[in-house]
DNA sequence: ACCTGAACACCGTTCAAGT
DNA sequence: ACCTGAACACCGTTCAAGT
C-alpha cells in the first residue's frame, strides 16, 4: 500500500498549528486541573481550549497522559531547582530543605498534581525519567548533607521522595482552608531527619522497579 | 394519596433478608475494594456478592456512601482498639505509638481505604462521627503522653490524625513490593515527636472543619 | 418490603468526513 | 496533517415490573 501514515515518533515535528494547540492544552489543562482536579471532564478541557474533544486525544493517546504530561511539565521546573541548587548552593542541609520544600509545594499547592501523584510511582509506574532523575538530584543534595554532619546517614534519597508525597498528603484534606499547612509537617520532617535523634529505623530503605517503567510518548 | 411510603430512616429495622443482603454486600465490598480500589465497577461487587446490582443502590444510595460504610466498619475497630488502649495501657508513650500504628497500618494495608481517604475529611469531608471520635481518642493519648514528658507540646491530635494518613500515603506506592514500609515512616515520625528536638513549627495546628460535615445515612 | 435487570445519563475513546 | 463532532463502550444510577 502506498498510502503516508502518520509519523507516530513523539519528537517529530508538529505542524506550526497543531504545535500551537498542544501548548494550548497543556497550559488550559495545567489551570483547570490545578483546581477541580483529575474529575474534570476531558470536553471541559477541550472546550475551555477552545478545541474539539478529537484534538485532545490526536495529540494525547488517553486523558491519562495529558495528565502526565502537565504533571511532567510542573517537574521539570522541579528540576531545574534542583539542578541550580546542587550547584549554586553552598550549605548542604539548606540545598535539601529548599529542594524538599519544593517537591511538596508543587504537590501540594496543585490538586491535580496530588491526585495524579496519589496512584502513581512505584507498583503501577509512571513518570519514570523524570522520577528518576529527581531521585538522582535528591540523591547528590541528601549525600552532601550526610557527609556534613546535618542528617542522619539511614535515610535514602527514595526515602526522601516518598515522604515529600506523604508531607504534602497529609496536608491535602485542609488545603483550602489552611494552604500552607504542608510547611508545618515539613518542619516536622526535618526534625526527624536530624542526626542526634537517629534511632534505627525499621527494615530496609525502599527500592524503585525503574525497569518496570515505561517511558510514556511525551517524555520522549 | 394513599400509597405506603418505604421507611427512610436509617436505623429502620431491615426485613432479615434485606439485613442479611445488607450484611453480604459489607463484607463482599470489603474484600473487593481492599485489594482491587475504588475503581471495581458496583456491578463486579454486585455479581461478587450474587445480588442484582440495583440491590446495592437500594440499601446504599450511592456508590461513595458504601465504600463509606465499608472504611467505618474498618474504623470501627480501630476505635474499639483507641478505646482498650486508653482505658488499660499504663504506659502513655506505649498507647499513643500503637494507636497511630493501628491507623496508619488500616490505611496502608488496604487500598480501597487508602484511596477513600485520600480525598475526605477537610474541606469536602465525610466519615464526620467517626473521625470526630478518632481525633478524641488521639487527643486524650497524646494529652497524657505529652503530660509524662514524651511528646512534644506543640503537636496536636488533628496533626497526628492528619499525619497518620501522611504516613500510609507516603508508604503506599510501594504497597504491593513493600508492605511494611509504612513501620520505616512510623518510626522517623516518632522520632519527629519527641520533644529532645522541638525546634518551633511553621504556622499554627490545623482544625477540622466538623459543621460542615454531614452525617450519613449509615452512621445513624 | 424487597429484588432484579433493562434503560438512562455521562464521560473516555474512536473514527468517518471535512479542511 | 490536522480538526471536528457524532458514535460507541462502559459504568453509576434510576425505575417499572415481579416476588
Amino acid at each position: 500500500m502506498t498510502g503516508e501514515m502518520p509519523d507516530k515518533r513523539p519528537d517529530r515535528k508538529l505542524r506550526a498549528d497543531a504545535e500551537r494547540n498542544r501548548r494550548l492544552l497543556l497550559d488550559t489543562a495545567a489551570q483547570v486541573l490545578a483546581d477541580k482536579g483529575l474529575d474534570v471532564p476531558i470536553s471541559y478541557i477541550a472546550r475551555a481550549a477552545g478545541l474539539g474533544q478529537g484534538t485532545v486525544f490526536r495529540r494525547f493517546p488517553s486523558k491519562e497522559s495529558l495528565v502526565l504530561a502537565v504533571v511532567m511539565d510542573q517537574l521539570g521546573a522541579l528540576i531545574e531547582l534542583g539542578d541550580t541548587l546542587s550547584a549554586d548552593e553552598p550549605d548542604p542541609a539548606e540545598a535539601l530543605r529548599r529542594f524538599l520544600s519544593a517537591g511538596i509545594q508543587v504537590v501540594a499547592e496543585n490538586r491535580g498534581v496530588c491526585e495524579a501523584v496519589y496512584g502513581s510511582l512505584g507498583a503501577g509506574p509512571e513518570l519514570p525519567a523524570v522520577y528518576r532523575r529527581i531521585v538522582e538530584i535528591m540523591h547528590e543534595l541528601v549525600s552532601r548533607a550526610q557527609a556534613a554532619g546535618s542528617v542522619r546517614g539511614d535515610v535514602t534519597a527514595e526515602d526522601l521522595v516518598l515522604l515529600q508525597r506523604g508531607v504534602a498528603q497529609a496536608a491535602a484534606p485542609l488545603r483550602e482552608s489552611d494552604p500552607q499547612l504542608w510547611r508545618r509537617y515539613l518542619d516536622l520532617l526535618w526534625d526527624a531527619l536530624r542526626p542526634a535523634v537517629a534511632d534505627p529505623l525499621y527494615g530496609n530503605a525502599p527500592t524503585f522497579a525503574w525497569e518496570k517503567m515505561e517511558i510514556p510518548a511525551e517524555a520522549g
